[in-house]
RNA sequence: GGCUCGUUGGUGAAGUGGUUUAACACGCCACCCUCUCAAGGUGGUAUUCAUGGGUUCGAAACCCAUACGAGUCACCA
């Protein structure tokens, strides 16, 4: 039996060679530059925040150079796969504006010319590179069981040389040809191994497109590239993949980064070119002084659901990535205020070869100058959207009065220099709720009232106010005159200026007057423009709630 | 434990030998603005770049050691 008979009966089945998939996987037609990368999840669940930080910024080099983002989904381990995996992965991205330009496109869908893009879908495949290895004497059939594995480590420990499957401890690899030939009359299971050319003493140099130049030992462990299942490990998929796929640049988490080696060494004992590597620094989180990696066990925030649930918009989450992704992001965001994020351009050299803190805060900042840019109604349909879902009664307002709503919501904000409080949906309410009448009537009411505390004075403020200087059609200025006006007649200082002069001339100040009248219609002494909202609740309303004290 | 990478303020960071007495942003503090907030404005917030040593006329930047942190060492990706 020569390496090719071999071949076969290790992987039988196989028609097309190498060389027919070379032909049918041509390589694309792009421009110079173009990136060609891909977001490559496994179907285990919902994304982290960490994969939609990979997805944002593979997405955006590709888009940026006119190059393709693909999504393949890697499903070589079929126990951890769970059902509607795919679905899930493709919607949650899709609701941040992620989408892709080939690739799956649901669990039975994909489009595309470099198809199938699921990789339990490419066995073929895989199964005639592998091949190609074996025939060429640089792959080989495995037999030994779990306990000739551990076997081999507990000896390694023993002597305290390197752990691993390699050289003189790699049992398999110099199987005679009739060795192998008994081994499968006997029924043996078996997996097939790399043999691995490589020299562990030699150091091996590449250029990460983020950690820039990198010195790692070489491969010479025989790693496995086909399971007892018949599907490929990572390594091996992703090379027979990326090369197909004609993956220019590899953009993957930092854990990969001591794989390099492997990946590598695969791609030359193909003659085939290398892509480029970019291996991106994971999100952090502060844990009690040390800094660890985000976990969606851990941390709820992890989870790309959360923001959706705290009602942070998702373009707020997609600017913050960007800046944690390239700092400078949001300098460039400052000075192009009118451009789209589409113009922005990111690299490689500036993100960060250590992991980033993942900055609630900021984010929540982020969150809050964004929500300052929309219209009023932009925020309604959001809120209402939000309210849907998280907050029945809420919904139910915002229906019932819609011009009312769009009115509270765009107190001081469709201006140059709008009203910054609201950093997410779910803040509204809490800030709102006195607006409604519904709302007013049930709450607890805690009246703040600061300098002014006595009842009579209070009565004699609100009736005199309401009787003689309130007017619904009053504008701003006549409004703020009114004020001055009501002020002077009961002795208080109508200018802050005079009043910080003299203090002992007044009662107290327009400050204090307002605090009554703000008090008294909203319960707290911090409210937006008190002149927008007695407008919004008009003069019926106001009468009514004074009358409660 | 072996190998690899990293360490600039409360946070994200800019910065690769001199214009850095360390940019910018978040946070915090103070003051200013025709009412309270928010916003906006102004200023403050690291005598110093993990620590120790060295190279140099000169170092956050280059070298060495130490400490700490992270990643990896699966028939998981």
């Amino acid at each position: 039996m020569n390496r090719k008979e071999l071949a076969d009966l290790l992987l039988p089945g196989i028609t097309k060679t190498i060389e027919d998939y070379e032909k049918m996987y041509p390589e694309r037609n792009v421009s110079e530059g173009a990136i060609i990368t891909r977001y490559a999840p496994s179907p285990t669940g919902l994304p982290h925040i960490g994969n939609l930080y990979q997805a944002v910024i593979s997405k955006k080099l590709a888009n940026q150079t006119n190059g393709v983002f693909y999504l393949r989904i890697e499903d070589t381990d079929q126990k951890r796969s769970i059902e509607d995996g795919i679905t899930k992965i493709i919607k949650s991205l899709n609701d941040f504006d992620i989408n892709f330009d080939e690739g799956v496109t649901s669990e039975s869908t994909e489009v595309g010319l470099y198809a199938p893009y699921i990789q339990s879908n490419r066995k073929e495949i895989y199964w005639a590179f592998a091949k190609y290895l074996i025939e060429n004497d640089m792959a080989y059939p495995c037999f030994c069981t779990e306990e000739d594995l551990d076997e081999i480590r507990k000896k390694q420990e023993k002597y305290k040389s390197r752990i691993g499957y390699y050289g003189r401890h790699a049992k398999c690899r110099n199987l005679s040809i009739e060795e192998i030939e008994k081994h499968i009359k006997n029924g043996d299971k078996y997996i097939i191994r790399l043999k691995s050319p490589g020299n562990f003493e030699k150091k091996f140099v590449f250029n990460d497109c983020i950690k820039g130049k990198m010195e790692l030992p070489e491969n010479d462990q025989d790693i496995i590239i086909i399971k007892s299942d018949g599907l490929p490990t990572y390594h091996f998929a992703h090379l027979v993949d990326d090369h197909l796929m004609r993956t220019t640049h590899v953009i993957r988490g930092d854990e990969w980064l001591s794989s390099v080696p492997i990946h590598t060494q695969l791609f030359r004992m193909f003659n085939f070119k290398v892509p480029k590597y970019a291996h991106i620094a994971p999100l952090l989180k502060d844990d009690e002084g040390t800094k660890r990696k985000l976990s969606k066990r851990k941390d709820p925030e992890a989870s790309v659901t959360y923001y959706h649930e705290q009602g942070i918009p998702n373009e707020a989450v997609i600017l913050y990535l960007t800046t944690v992704a390239n700092s400078n992001f949001e300098e460039w965001l400052d000075h192009n205020k009118d451009k789209s994020i589409n113009e922005f351009k990111m690299e490689f050299k500036k993100m960060s070869t250590s992991g980033a803190l993942f900055d609630l805060e900021k984010l929540l900042n982020i969150s809050k100058n964004y929500l300052s840019t929309l219209k009023a109604s932009e925020i309604y349909d959001r809120i209402l959207n939000w309210s849907n879902e998280f907050d029945l009664e809420f919904k139910n307002l915002l229906e019932k009065y819609k011009d009312k709503s769009i009115a509270i919501f765009n107190i001081e904000r469709e201006q140059a220099k709008p009203r910054k409080d609201y950093a997410c949906y779910s803040d509204i309410k809490n800030q709102v709720w006195y607006m409604y009448d519904e709302l007013f009537a049930k709450e607890n009411k805690n009246y703040e009232f600061q300098k002014i505390t006595d009842k009579e004075e209070i009565k004699n403020i609100l009736n005199t106010y309401i009787n003689e200087y309130y007017n619904d059609f009053d504008d701003n200025e006549t409004w703020f005159n009114k004020m001055k006006e009501l002020a002077e007649k009961l002795g208080y200082a109508s200018n802050m200026k005079e009043y910080k002069l003299n203090p002992d001339n007044y009662k107290g100040n327009i400050a204090d007057i307002s605090n009554v009248l703000r008090v008294a219609l909203t319960t707290k002494a911090t409210t937006p423009d008190l002149y927008s909202i007695m407008k919004i609740l008009g003069k019926d309303t106001i009468k009514q709630r004074f009358e409660l004290l």
